[in-house]
DNA sequence: CGCATTTGACCCGCGC
DNA sequence: GCGCGGGTCAAATGCG
């Protein structure tokens, strides 16, 4: 409970020049495009729209691993990174399990139990499990990348997290932080990190999925409610252009403190070199 | 007091 | 084999 709402989150309010896709090295970076002039927010957006979708579970990402035809307009921009490795991009988006590890990492729904585990002699067994765990890092379950427009760096995004880590990344300004999901039995993890190209772009990407309801949806009764910080507060507010009606006025409010300020911003940026493992990127609304 | 965050240390994979 | 970089752990600390 002591993640505050980040509803304060805020875009910059510097456009993107857009219109853009470049690479840098191996790297591509997307970035939005003018798309209609202004106001892109025309196209029907998808019903995969919002960081908060994925997290439901609404988002396959692998759908997103495969490029849309014609991805719709002004939505966060996200991307599917499949478990692949440097070397080998022999996985697919199914949970791989780690190389030689005992028991492995923990699929999500099996859960580490967070740190809940005894403490005692086995914790350097458990550590070493964990460590080995690591092995994983190469062959990780899905991952979902977002780029955001945001002032802050943790979007809340309906579901409880707990920082574990933070550590200051290559060819970056800014520390990358993670988090863990709080609730028990669940294994989902995010990095958020700034994009050092456009520090106003937070990068959170996260990996596995959850197996439980999120708590402000629960609580609020609302799976559009679960929605808050910039990201979702942009596809809100993308679908109040539209007046779509599709989520309701509760929603409208609880985003709106956010929404209209990132929708008149309407920039975001989705930075591949951020996200070594991504095989694919895009940005709703390019086409 | 309980829980979250901070932060330095540690481990592992990978490239050279 | 060694060094670098990423990811994680866990004790210390902070905060409500």
């Amino acid at each position: 409970m002591r993640y505050s709402m980040s509803g304060s989150a805020s875009g910059e309010g510097n456009h993107d020049d857009g219109g853009q896709l470049y690479g840098e090295d191996d790297t591509v970076l997307f970035q939005r495009p003018a798309c209609g002039g202004g106001d892109d927010v025309g196209a029907t957006p998808s019903a995969y729209s919002t960081i908060t979708d994925y997290l439901q579970g609404l988002i396959n990402p692998a759908e997103l691993a495969r490029p849309p035809s014609c991805p719709a307009a002004g939505q966060v921009i996200f991307s599917a990174a499949a478990p692949s490795t440097a070397n080998s991009s022999t996985s697919s988006e199914a949970v791989a399990a780690p190389r030689g590890c005992k028991g492995g990492m923990p699929a999500p729904e099996e859960g580490d139990e967070d740190g809940s585990a005894d403490h005692g002699s086995c914790r350097r067994d458990e550590k070493e499990q964990k460590k080995k765990g690591k092995g994983e890092k190469k062959a990780r379950g899905s991952r979902v990348a977002f780029a955001t427009k945001s002032e802050v760096d943790h979007l809340d995004d309906g579901y409880r997290w707990r920082k574990y880590g933070q550590k200051a990344v290559k060819n970056s300004s800014f520390p990358r932080s993670y988090y863990r999901c709080t609730a028990p039995r669940c294994g989902v993890k995010k990095l958020v990190e700034r994009s050092h190209q456009d520090p106003s772009t937070v990068v959170t990407t996260y990996e596995g999925r959850h197996g439980h309801p999120s708590p402000v949806a629960t609580h609020r009764g609302q799976r559009m409610l679960m929605a808050t910080g910039a990201d979702t507060a942009y596809s809100l507010a993308t679908l109040q252009h539209q007046q779509d009606g599709f989520f309701s006025p509760g929603a409208d409010v609880y985003a709106s403190s956010v929404a209209h300020r990132v929708s008149e911003y309407g920039g975001m940026q989705f930075h591949a070199d951020l996200l070594p493992d991504a095989t694919m990127g895009y940005q709703q609304g390019y086409c």
